[in-house]
DNA sequence: ATGAAAGCGCTAACAA
DNA sequence: TTGTTAGCGCTTTCAT
């Protein structure tokens, strides 16, 4: 395969067994073969497979400028929504000859932003941004000097912000069919387990909730809501640790809920363990839903009603958004694409039982 | 800051700044300041802060024929447990100032050639590989041509076969320890679950299973281990879906095992599912027990009982290896690091009951 | 203690 | 239709 001492083998090398300059072996490589003929055109391809070659991609990135990557920014692949997330990126990236510089940000803005800025270092010209802080004040160096992002949360586009592309769920409407069907079950106390509202899909999310309830006429006491952080010293998944403690937190009060919305499945999973420390039983005693649909729902007990995001169809659309961006093509600015989401009902939710008392 | 028209800052901008060459320059950037002027040292600091510079990695990487970053090679990141595992060691890679390249070989041989081919062309010297088919054939060229890997699951070195680093726990014996929590709670009939053992970790599970058992004097009939793969058309999560269906199996049959060990946690929660669905109760009517302690064991319900991997510091001495290799550091030749499993104890197990009949 | 020069492997004008 | 040439931005001898 390789003839040379030590390192891969080279253009150089290519040429000279095809009988041509490096250049022609170039515009074979980069596909430019219109006016080639077709004899120098197999001789290249030849000589390329019997040496085993394959192009030097810093090479290559130097002198175009970029690099077939895309970096993805996700709070961190510990948690499997992120996990599948990042699964799904990968393979409509490779599906475009890309591969994908894992970023894990943990939340935290510094820190997301060294890597972006390490990303534009490397050549990468663009990125999925899975989940950020509300402000995206900390990419404008980035995205000034050409970085595209595509987001999933639709960002606020406050004074100084930079305004960018995003994909989405319909959030607010998710959440309303998450809290219409607790309803029509007959639910009237029903909790909202949130975290901190540090995006926009959160905020849509509670909002949806806020809106149907009062379509309802039901009322919706601020303690009912939780949007507290994760407890100082996070474990590593915080999300099920929040619903959990929130849980714990509404399920003691008098007038407890008797169902929960959760922003997403890992902090109903959460909600699950909070519950159960309290001896209830769901649905029996309270009833659960979630956001996402990730594949845990189906093997939890009981499996788990939630609101299935079309995550598929969203990152395929937010790559096929980046790739377009990154290959300059016009796209209006700052596009916006939301998708429908549908309600799963599986165990979790059933009509209220009596509230047992603790 | 910048003050190019459109590019990032390069060296020679900082050069100019500071009234020195660039190769000044590059000489503070790689710390070779041990015969520099103080002065001309800190105007250059001052300069490639002045102007934000940040090194292009691409010319760096052209030149030096390396690139700060390591491929990570896992089944699936969609599967929480190797999603902490990406999650720790891209923070382990963090702390060197290294990137990780994310690949999702899905088990597939041929991709995960592909992928490795990749990383090559773009100067990257190091993986690790989290899990890979018996055989390393595929993955020979690479090594050859000096790429540095370390393992997790330990290697057999056939012929032919590469022989690498590799760092895991000690999976009998993790195992045994399993075994023998269940027979000390008299369990008799206690089932394995595997799928294909398709790895050392694999083999020397379920090696450590039998020899346990013979220990104890228990029939191990071939029909309570189960080996088979996941149903074509696998879903994304394959291992939950061969624990269901295992458990289905298993437990249907007369004489039934009483308690079922599963290769790893994602399988023990699919085993929860099939014995579920056939109305058991865990533990009363079978005791489970996982392996790998993720986070999720401390989630479901019950809790699982399972056997722990240090997975930090497993992930942290792999990384330490791989940068150890990397640098050229001499090592002695494929170096196999074991660390100690524990069990822990939690809900799913406990003396068994009367038999259901189904 | 610092600078000049060469070149890593590739691509892209421009020439021929 | 194909080759020549000039760099991309950096590191690294080798001079000074």
């Amino acid at each position: 395969m390789s003839n040379t001492t030590n390192g891969r083998v080279t253009i150089r090398e290519v040429a000279k067994l095809a009988g041509v300059s490096p250049s022609t072996v170039s515009l074979v490589l980069n596909g430019k073969v219109d006016r080639m003929s077709a004899e120098t055109h197999e001789r290249v391809m030849q000589a390329v497979s019997d040496l085993g070659y394959a192009t030097n991609q810093m090479a290559r990135g130097l002198k175009v400028g970029y690099v077939p990557m895309i970096g993805l920014v996700v709070p961190t692949v510990a948690n499997p929504f992120w996990g599948e997330f990042a699964r799904i990126v990968e393979n409509a990236a490779m599906a475009r000859n890309h591969q994908v510089l894992l970023c894990n940000s943990e939340r935290v803005a510094e820190r997301e932003r060294r890597y972006v800025e390490s990303l534009l270092a490397r050549g990468i010209t663009g990125i999925i941004l899975g989940s950020s802080p509300l402000s995206l004040k900390h990419l404008a160096g980035a995205t000034k000097r050409g970085l595209k992002v595509v987001a999933f949360d639709r960002m606020v586009s406050g004074e100084g912000e930079v305004t960018l592309d995003s994909v989405s769920v319909e959030n607010a409407h998710g959440i309303s069919l998450a809290t219409q069907h607790l309803i029509d079950l007959g639910h009237k106390r029903i909790g909202f387990v949130s975290g901190p509202v540090s995006s926009t899909s959160r905020r849509d999310r509670l909002e949806g909730f806020m809106q149907t309830m009062q379509r309802s006429g039901l009322p919706v006491p601020p303690e009912s809501v939780w949007m507290e952080g994760p407890p100082p010293g996070l474990p590593d998944e915080e999300a099920t640790e929040i619903g959990r403690i929130a849980a714990l937190s509404l399920l003691r009060r008098d007038n407890r809920p008797t169902a929960i919305i959760a922003i997403n499945d890992m902090t109903a999973v959460g909600v699950y363990a909070g519950a159960r420390e309290l001896g209830m039983n769901i649905p029996r005693d309270l009833s659960v839903v979630g956001f996402d649909d990730i594949h845990l729902c189906k093997i939890v007990s009981p499996q788990l009603t939630t609101v299935r995001q079309p995550l598929e169809q969203l990152i395929l659309s937010a790559v096929e958004l980046l790739f377009a961006r990154m290959s300059g093509e016009s796209v209006e600015d700052a596009k916006q694409r939301t998708f429908p989401p549908s309600l799963v009902v599986r165990e979790s939710t059933s009509t209220p039982g009596d509230v047992i008392s603790l």
